[in-house]
RNA sequence: GGCGCCAUGGCCAAGUGGUAAGGCAGAGGACUGCAAAUCCUUUACCCCCAGUUCGAAUCUGGGUGGCGCCUCCA
């Protein structure tokens, strides 16, 4: 598989340090309140790629952190007068709520939080500290970025430059403007560790780090998150954990593109959000899913209402072909035939593009493309006088690619037997031309939300909307 | 100002050297007692200007426009 490597800008075929394992780590959220649409599309397009891993019968350990403790933690915790713990175990009750609804595997995701790393997060700044790339002032702990070389190898920046952009904050604690913080002194009021350098609580960037070290080991395969958080944060956690092993801190790279609003980045501060929850109040977060993954992750995507929408017909197209397929599957039809051969052929065909599309750096929006091919190939060649095996086949390849991309696993719910007995009379009622009775009928079906269509394939309903 | 990325039909979106996937919307057709839906078919010379090449949306240079980061939004 090639994955585009952000510290190399190429895509590089990628290999796993032990073969058949893959470790990879994405920053998860800041626990402070709802996640939005932008915040969602990390964790939806690398649960895609933990699923395509895992496709390939590959070992998956999969670390996505949680911050719980943070100056907007804090913050809120005043806004909604409760503790700093309780706001982390409200939104991280809501995340997994947004999670489910958006199908993310949770299940195999090991999910670390910042206040439950403590020892881990000491230790490591003590480490820093201990071999010379942090310094102590006034119980604030930097890290020194000037002992670093390379410094800026993966947000592409010179150590000039950025100092002459004189846009950091001035602080005469820091040797270097650029030095960032490894550990805060406690102020009055917030919640607080005990460490050798007093009472306080992590920086930024440190937990990340300390918690890849603990879970994950001193070089990982693929680090993961948001372009935005290229630099400084990915920058600072390589600078704090390779000065200390020496050795690379993670082989590959990947960061997703920002999603936005009327052109400009989705974020908290911009106030141009929309939470996945706001969303969930009229669409399905499956649609979500697959909007996400109907882009290129290194694309940058606009959200609005109108592509929500779209994308909602699109799914449903792949829906209704799978519908169909089951009501196939559902009749008398012969195990076999002469056009069965030809059928699987193009099912393992659909699936093997898809499976190329995959390979090549996770291209979700071509591998969605096939998807379509393998329904319109599926509508046009499938009927009542097909086999079992043919339509058997198209069902599996499609389901097989819909598994992988974490969609299309909703069910159709059954209908009551009083309502099919009703269909089953109308049908009878259109049979002896009593159409009377049948609208009659129909019209009753619609009054408690069912639509009734009579198509080609028979009689179809749906739920009203 | 510095660094990086991007620009494909009404909307969305693949495609990185050989004459433009797919979806939505639209149009036409099929089907149909009606209604609705469904199914099929169908619509582009790829921001502009130079250049390289037998040949470029795809490579190079310039321009225009947009975005991200450099500001603890994560």
């Amino acid at each position: 598989m090639k994955i585009y490597n952000t510290l190399t800008r190429k895509k590089e075929e990628f290999v796993p340090i032990e073969p058949g394992v893959v470790k990879m780590y994405v920053c998860g959220p800041t626990v402070y309140n709802y996640i939005h649409v932008g915040n969602a599309r990390p964790f939806v397009v690398f649960d895609t790629l933990k699923r395509y891993f895992q496709y390939k019968g590959m070992e998956v350990k999969y670390v996505q952190n949680f911050t719980d403790i943070d100056d907007k933690l804090i913050t809120q915790s005043i806004e909604e007068g409760v503790t700093v713990k309780e706001i982390a175990e409200k939104y991280i009750d809501e995340y997994m709520t947004d999670a489910k609804g958006l199908n993310i595997d949770e299940a195999s995701i090991i999910h670390p939080k910042a206040t439950e790393t403590m020892d881990e997060i000491i230790g490591f700044i003590k480490d820093l500290e201990d071999a010379g790339y942090a310094y102590a002032v006034n119980g604030n702990v930097y890290f020194e970025v000037s002992k670093v070389r390379n410094y800026g190898k993966l947000g592409r920046k010179n150590i000039e430059d950025l100092v002459s952009g004189a846009r950091i904050l001035v602080n005469d604690e820091k040797k270097n403007p650029l030095d960032f913080t490894l550990w805060k002194v406690k102020k009055p009021g917030e919640p607080a560790w005990v460490s050798p350098w007093g009472e306080g609580r992590p920086g930024w960037h440190i937990e990340c780090s300390a918690m890849i070290r603990s879970l994950l080991g001193e070089t990982i395969d693929i680090h993961a998150g948001g372009s935005d958080l290229e630099f400084p944060h990915h920058e600072n956690e390589i600078a704090q954990s390779e000065s200390l092993t020496g050795k690379p801190f993670a082989n590959y790279w990947m960061h997703n593109a920002m999603i936005n609003t009327d052109g400009i980045k989705m974020s908290k501060s911009k106030k141009n959000f929309f939470t996945v929850r706001t969303v969930a109040e009229e669409f399905d977060l499956e649609i979500v899913r697959f909007f996400l993954l109907s882009s290129h992750y290194r694309s940058p995507i606009n959200y609005s209402r109108k592509i929500v929408e779209q994308s909602k017909a699109a799914l449903d197209r792949l829906y209704k072909s799978k519908y169909q397929m089951q009501h196939l599957m559902g009749l008398e039809l012969p195990e076999t035939d002469d056009l069965a051969a030809q059928v699987k052929a193009e099912a393992s065909q659909f699936v093997s593009r898809f499976v190329d599309a995959m390979e090549d750096d996770m291209n979700t929006a071509d591998a969605i493309s096939v998807m379509f091919e393998a329904v319109k190939y599926a509508n046009t060649h499938l009927s009542e006088t097909s086999s079992k095996e043919s339509v058997q086949a198209l069902y599996d390849a499609l389901m097989e690619m819909g598994g992988v991309l974490g969609i299309l696993y909703r069910e159709k719910e059954n209908l009551g037997l009083d309502i099919q007995a009703l269909i089953d009379e109308r049908q009878a009622a259109r049979k002896n031309r009593d159409f009377a009775r049948a609208d009659e009928i129909r019209d009753q079906l619609k009054a408690e939300g069912i639509i009734l269509e009579d198509t080609p394939q028979g009689v179809k309903w749906r739920r009203e909307e």
